[in-house]
DNA sequence: CCGGCGGTTGTGAGCATCCACATTCTGCAA
DNA sequence: TTGCAGAATGTGGATGCTCACAACCGCCGG
């Protein structure tokens, strides 16, 4: 296995200058700089990032967090990422909580301290106190995307604006028989993330001096399927059914759309529909919603932890609550239209 | 920032005596087991895997290389290999190809090169000759999954047997006036993945007598919006239009169903249609497909490759081609009837 | 002709762990 | 009591790189 003295050696010089040569640091005269890149190109000398880990204390590398990957937001979000990291010489690593409990307390507890990565991009993830506690020790810097992390930077849109807004539009339009589709507050959480797009939805209701019919409320998981179902049941009685829908995501205004058609319901002319996301799809669906541009959100994220990573002392590293508003846009297209009597 | 050396203060032992405890290796007494795993855990020590793969050469990472996270098939894969692997105490590092030329060759000529992964999954990727040699060169085994790498092991579906099977179960029905939507060989490629659904297609129509109607055969993407037009198109002309049509994935189905429901035409009344992958919302639409199976794919891939880290030989990682056909099995859902004259 | 300056190069000491080997301990049988 | 086998423990490299520092080089001005 060739290593850095092997390079040194043909090229005629030391190991510092190698050392320097290759990473493009000053003070290496060119005819030194050209000599150790071909030394080290005929040996197909890369270094080992171990070893230079052990070294520097740098790993070049930065864990992402996520509870899904196998979901529109959670995808594309991390493939703009990887890329924006790979792009700044970072290696990314992966760690995925979809397995469950035990996982997560071994990724939080063992994998994530081993001294891997350089800082942690969590996205969607409320670390507990104690998984906080741990990576506060490491002085390992922690940026959240789409929720915030206590004690930490965190770039997150609104949802509660972004529900508000969808609703808005609704009634804008001169719906006032408004119905909502989407995960509700729960009882136990205080204020947790799937419920915070229905409090947009109240909120927007309420100030248009309107009351919520609990039966236009329907509560389901993010998926097509999942609001294909209940979409069914809120429009099958067309003489009580609301003449729009709100719905906290796009996928679920897939499924609502799909219900409304099989019930030969016409959309947007009998049913309004507006979601949230602005989901690749939602073009070719026609659908109304509020952009939340995931792949941006990433990007930005990215360059947040590549800052602090920058600045020179450590102390700094240690987490500051920061919380950064992503705007969101309304997106209208062809599936809300003006409100008329059926 | 707690080593190795505190933690063997502590407990009253020596470095190699915390060094054996804490990785379950022989010769350690209960007693001094339990003095080091207590000493460990108050000063919340974890060991540095820099320094540990300095050691040992080993880094407990395994590199998986992709062209897209934001698909179905890769996003399916990706969870369930990562779960494998956080199962057997690895790490995942990402590499996904989605960024251009530019970033697939900083990925092969670096990053998979600087001694950070043990192994790498190739997914849907074939790398090129020079770049197969590079991973040759550091003895890093490579296991492929869903396209075979040359002179590796690989796990894959075979493509032509999927097609054939599709369209079997068309011609099985009674149809004869069979189209396709997919991708279709290339002149350039002699054998390129995307056609190879195709000659399966070609090869049951041929078997079964009949000859392929080329206005039949629809070329697009893999995506739903891309099948969806050229769905529109195939089906326009009823009079002249196929009583079935195989798509070479689900999504595709999706969009030819689509395309064929905003036409007035029924599935299956009017027109069968079958795909292949068993995509999560294919019971959803009720498509009849070939189901794949990716997660299960992905998790003997896994298991391939760590079967072959733990060979005691570093020679015998030396990449043997060896292809594992993965078995794929009809699904006949509600998409797919008897052929009836219209 | 020499001192000094700016930039270039080399030296040696870490970095935190693991491994092979040497040493010490334990209990039991002779 | 002694010897001995086998297990438990400790010692001293070795891993491959980077960094701080010291030494060096050539050139210019005094």
């Amino acid at each position: 296995m060739v290593g850095i003295e092997e390079v040194a050696a043909l090229a005629g010089v030391s190991t510092a200058t190698v050392s320097r040569a290759l990473r493009g640091k000053d003070h290496v005269s060119a005819k030194a700089q050209k000599k150790v890149e071909d030394a080290a190109a005929e040996l197909g000398y890369v270094a080992s990032s171990s070893a230079a880990t052990l070294a520097t204390g740098r790993t070049q590398n930065i864990g992402v967090v996520l509870p899904y990957i196998d979901r529109w937001f959670f995808s594309v979000i991390l493939e703009a990422i990887e890329t924006e990291l790979i792009d700044h010489g970072y290696d990314l690593t992966l760690y995925n909580l979809s397995g469950g409990e035990k996982q997560r307390k071994k990724i939080f507890d063992e994998l994530l301290l081993r001294k891997r990565v350089d800082g942690v991009l969590a996205i969607a993830v409320n670390p507990t106190e104690a998984e906080l506690a741990n990576l506060n020790r490491m002085h390992k810097p922690i940026v959240g995307i789409g929720g915030p992390v206590k004690g930490a930077r965190s770039i997150t849109m609104d949802d509660v604006a972004a529900g508000k807004l969808a609703t808005e539009h609704l009634l804008s339009l001169g719906h006032t028989r408004i119905g909502m589709i989407g995960g509700l507050p729960n009882a136990d959480e205080e204020f947790g993330q799937p419920g915070l797009r229905y409090y947009g939805y109240a909120e927007a209701m309420k100030e248009a001096g309107l009351t919520i019919n609990e039966n236009w409320v329907a509560e389901c998981d993010f998926t097509i399927p999942g609001a294909y179902v209940v979409a069914k049941q809120l429009f099958t009685d067309l003489r009580n059914a609301p003449s729009a829908v709100f719905c906290a995501s796009d996928e679920m205004a897939f499924g609502a759309i799909m219900a409304a058609k099989d019930l030969g319901l016409e959309v947007p002319k009998d049913l309004s529909v507006v979601g949230i996301d602005d989901h690749n799809l939602s073009e070719f669906y026609g659908l109304s919603t509020i952009s939340q541009k995931p792949a941006e959100q990433g990007r930005a994220a990215v360059k947040t932890l590549l800052d602090i990573l920058a600045l020179p002392n450590a102390e700094d590293h240690d987490n500051v609550e920061e919380k950064k508003e992503w705007p969101v846009k309304l997106v209208v297209r062809a599936s809300t239209a003006k409100f008329a009597k059926r």
